[in-house]
DNA sequence: TCTAAATGTATAATAAATATTACAATTAGA
DNA sequence: TCTAATTGTAATATTTATTATACATTTAGA
């Protein structure tokens, strides 16, 4: 699964230490998820739609190999 | 976080079981998300969206307990 | 009503998400 | 260039998602 997180969050220019404490996550988190350490639950991504105003569709998109 | 899966099973007029091969989990998987017990990942949300032919934000909505 | 299918439930095991702390590397601005 | 802010990384611990197996309950159809 792919992620915009980076590019949404220069848009709004924020930190990733900003984004962290705006989602309640620690700020490991939306590291390791902006470097596809690993995926995050449908809260979270809901949080981050919800804080970029904008469709999950449009930060997170499946890949191929998320069929597997 | 509420969802509405056991709603966009109905109108695909599949079962719980139908449901978890066509995404790729185990029917408990399908069956406690269902009843609310946990909260999928976002790779199965989309998986889940995909398969329903509908945005994610359709099926899972946050709720206030979600921002606690 | 009988039966099969569908759904709910329980337990235990494993994998994965997330937090915490801490430090290194990079970047931007004075 | 120096310095502070930002980002990347690592290890460990904890919580939570997911699987597997198995059985009970409910529902729908013959």
């Amino acid at each position: 699964m792919k992620n915009s997180i980076k590019v949404e969050r220069a848009k709004k220019n924020i930190t990733q230490a900003d984004l962290a404490k705006l989602a309640k996550v620690s700020r490991q988190t939306i590291n390791a998820m902006e470097l596809g350490k690993y995926v995050p639950s449908t809260v979270l991504a809901l949080r981050l739609a919800q804080i970029f105003e904008v469709e999950i569709s449009e930060i997170f998109t499946l890949e191929d190999s998320d069929w597997v």
